[in-house]
DNA sequence: GTCTGCAACCCAATCGATTGGGTAAACTTT
DNA sequence: AAAGTTTACCCAATCGATTGGGTTGCAGAC
């Protein structure tokens, strides 16, 4: 809180030089590095006197300048689909608190799933200069990334996976299987999942672990118990219209790939007059803090998220050091509540 | 997307200047100014040349390099609480687009509503060099602002006000008024609030302008029907805990100045098993996308948060062409939904 | 007594864009 | 035709930090 204290001008290199009576770069020298080059470049007692008249006068570089010649910004850019999703949210909480920890700055920008929002705002982006992206709404069909591969744009990314690209995720193909041993446990046969968005890998896989998890415990489950849908509570809403006004059996669980879609789901059945927990069971997925608030507590697979955000930061320092890391695939783990916490009505289940 | 486009470095002026065969002076200037500067600065021909081959290359200019000599960034720090709550998400999104439309970039940063935090944030923004700091969790005992005044630091507030400070937020007097309005007419005699912090002016202003209202329309309310809380869901469940628990007779209706804290008093209604909108009406404050779409859906003041936050931006534009704003304040309107669409039930009014 | 080596610095170019101050040539004006 | 005015540019310094390549002075080696 001082770099300009006395109402003027921040204090520059030259000024402290100045003041010391030594040049410039004896002064960055001494400040910039650890203490390996330090040594070399200036006697333990001037570097301290450095050292001092910073701390005193509130030095602090002037980020423009260093990166104007050294070529890096320590700005990672970071593209959401929209930060009002909370679950973006998080993990924007995640990777601004491990980047702030290795001297890095987060940027970020909605992309609202469109491909056109997402090229302009990647260019906005790198017309920053920021030294490399975290995408956290890449697309199963990623024609963007490979033409970020091809221009050497170092990024990871965050939340919904591609094959072949760095990664940080939640296990979702595990998160579904948690739910469809949850389900069939509770003795729940009919069940229709809210799938998300197709290009998302998140539904994709979450729905996919759920549907072969439970094929693979002997329930049976169609192509059209799955309906894809957007991720928000309005889509989800939609969804559980949907599922409720087909003619078959009415499913006597929901899985819901995201929390949000889960509550919109909750409110269709509540509109048929059913009772969520009793009449039909819903299971959502993130755990977001409104899960175990709302009238009827939700089950949620709890995904790390701000973790994950964390992890994002990680592996993108690892590829600008020129490392190609591993997709990370975070553990989720279940929450059971009282939205799926009865088993399945004898009558219903025995159909 | 090309600005490197052909695997080397970016293009700079001067590449564009040896192509021509002209200085890169002249280019800056064709690039540079809208048209003014631009005359007498090159022909019409050069400077269509100009603009052509920088089109071509895909020319995007240095920022650092800009900047470093402007001594402007460009860029707008944001500090929030957190960017979880979806309040302040909104209102990022606002800012992030109206800044992007007159060329400039936000950052935004968390603070917790940690007075240490906000001033380390505030320090890593300025470290960074940003043009102005948008101030989304301003307390109400505002040192640190007189600090930054000061300081000369341009800034301006957004959600919350302090007075004496440019400001853009939700009118929030007028929506506890406008909240108060309708308890009344509805034939509500016993409320409570949950009032948020009392730091926060949002919280202040709410609450004021309701409890203000609710007397003027001949209404009691006593101090201890005033409950301060945290604005999230679980501080909302342990106010309205507190308002049931205490030994005075049940309020008809709760007014609290956030969805989250609403909700959260839902549940504690629940869990007592009385039914929100018959046996008590509850009204939120932001008109979060939830409110409509809850089990049952929550009347809610409708605050215009994008535009706040974009009015933020436009305010800091002023302050940075050396004006003095007067603080803004948008309309809120009330949503009436079926938690409080109910008339107070006779026995407990007639109380 | 010269030479080598090291400690402790200094110099100047560099990054890319901007900008105040030119200047040469062409074109008017009188 | 001399003087003035435009037009269309160019030059070089500047912003602040960084960095490869010196230079100086002194100590100890031979």
């Amino acid at each position: 809180m001082k770099e300009k204290a006395d109402g003027g001008r921040a204090v520059t290199l030259k000024d402290l030089a100045r003041e010391l009576g030594i040049h410039p770069s004896t002064v960055s020298r001494v400040l910039h590095s650890g203490s390996d080059v330090a040594k070399g470049a200036a006697s333990a007692a001037t570097a301290e006197r450095v050292r001092e008249l910073a701390r005193k006068l509130g030095y602090s570089p002037d980020p423009q300048a260093a990166s104007l010649r050294t070529r890096r910004t320590k700005l990672l850019g970071v593209i959401v689909p929209r930060l009002s999703d909370l679950v973006l949210a998080i993990m924007y909480e995640g990777i601004d608190e491990a980047s702030a920890e290795v001297g890095y700055s987060a940027f970020v920008m909605n992309s609202r799933d469109d491909p056109e929002e997402q090229r302009r705002k990647i260019d906005l982006m790198l017309a920053r200069r920021v030294d490399g992206l975290i995408i956290g709404d890449a697309h199963l069909d990623g024609g963007l990334l490979q033409e970020l591969t091809d221009r050497k744009v170092p990024f990871v990314l965050m939340n919904r996976r591609v094959p072949g690209y760095p990664s940080a995720t939640c296990d979702d193909v595990a998160g579904g299987e948690l739910v469809a041993s949850h389900l069939w446990e509770m003795g729940h046969r009919q069940v229709a999942v809210i799938a998300g968005e197709r290009y998302a890998s998140t539904a994709v896989d979450r729905t996919s672990g759920f549907v072969d998890r439970w094929r693979s415990l002997g329930g049976t489950i169609s192509d059209d118990d799955v309906v894809w849908s957007r991720f928000d509570t309005a889509g989800g809403r939609e969804a559980g219209e949907e599922i409720l006004a087909r003619g078959k059996p009415r499913p006597t669980a929901i899985f819901a790939v995201n929390d949000f879609a889960a509550i919109g789901a909750m409110g269709a059945l509540r509109s048929r007059g059913l009772t969520v927990g009793e009449d039909v069971a819903v299971v959502g997925y993130n755990d977001t803090s409104l899960a175990a608030e709302l009238p009827i507590p939700l089950t949620s697979v709890h995904s790390p998220m701000a973790d994950i955000g964390r992890t994002a930061v990680q592996l993108i320092q690892a590829v600008l050091r020129g490392d190609k890391p591993e997709p990370a695939q975070l553990k989720p783990t279940l929450c059971v509540r009282e939205s799926s916490a009865a088993r399945a009505s004898a009558e219903v289940a025995a159909t």
